[in-house]
DNA sequence: GTAATTGCAAATACTTTGCCACGTA
DNA sequence: TACGTGGCAAAGTATTTGCAATTAC
């Protein structure tokens, strides 16, 4: 059975967040959304355009994300990242969302098989993927 | 045995790259580094800082991003992108790298026991993971 | 010699904050 | 009433581009 609403509505009162319009919009909006979205796409969205200013939003996802209720997808600065593509060899990423500290993960990566298996069915070419781990390392915690 | 800087260079100049003292720069840099850097990062290494300016970093990355021998990681645009977190669920995503659609994938996620590996063996807390499938989806092929 | 590359400075884009008014509890 | 929240505008930071000068081939 799918979380409703009325109950990510009620992790948000628990959490300490006051019940506002916009909240409420804000949360349907990314509930029914299949995939993750930008500040940009989500101020400019149907329920939130002439519902709330674009800080409002932003700090509504910051307290969010606070909370644990909506997540910051991709390494957690401001700046993009980059890396050197080095012939069949591939690393996915232990990072701490403390201190950003990144590391590479020593394990054998156990995503090339999903990731045949998708390169089968979409039709997609070319594919590669990214693979990241956050959390608290034990100097932050 | 590892890839050396030689062979990068060369694989820089098979794909019509011209051979300049930056270019070996940036290249060094990125090799010796055990984890992805950010454009800022680069700029102001050691071995670049007083060697080029930022902007000639930024387009070497370009360049180098388009012939695949460096790779910028996360969501490809310029933006930050926030999901909602449902409680016991966890979703992967494929996206195009062409026309940027993010689709959510519908298998399951093998990573559960890698990161089960890693909660015990880092010591960190509060551990999830991000994982993105990149590619050419068939509609830009 | 010719086209790619670079530096510098300016323009964009996205994110974040200050401050005061307002609404929820 | 008190404190979290919202709007508006401005500031901050990262990315990207224009153009003339330079360099690799």
């Amino acid at each position: 059975m799918p979380t409703t609403l009325t109950e990510t509505i009620e992790r948000c009162r628990a959490s300490g967040l006051r019940r506002t319009k916009a909240l409420e919009e804000l949360l349907a909006t990314l509930m029914q959304s299949p995939r993750p979205m930008t500040l940009a796409e989500l101020a400019s969205s149907p329920r939130l355009r002439d519902q709330c200013d674009k800080a409002t939003v932003f700090r509504l996802l910051q307290r969010l994300a606070e909370k644990g209720i909506v997540r910051r997808l991709g390494l957690h600065e401001r700046a993009a990242y980059f890396t050197l593509l080095l012939p069949g060899s591939h690393q996915d990423y232990l990072i701490c969302t403390g201190c950003g500290t990144i590391e590479s993960v020593k394990a054998p990566c156990p995503v090339h098989e999903l990731e045949d298996e998708i390169r089968r069915k979409s039709g997609f070419r070319n594919l590669y993927h990214e693979l990241e781990f956050f959390g608290t390392c034990p100097a932050c915690a």
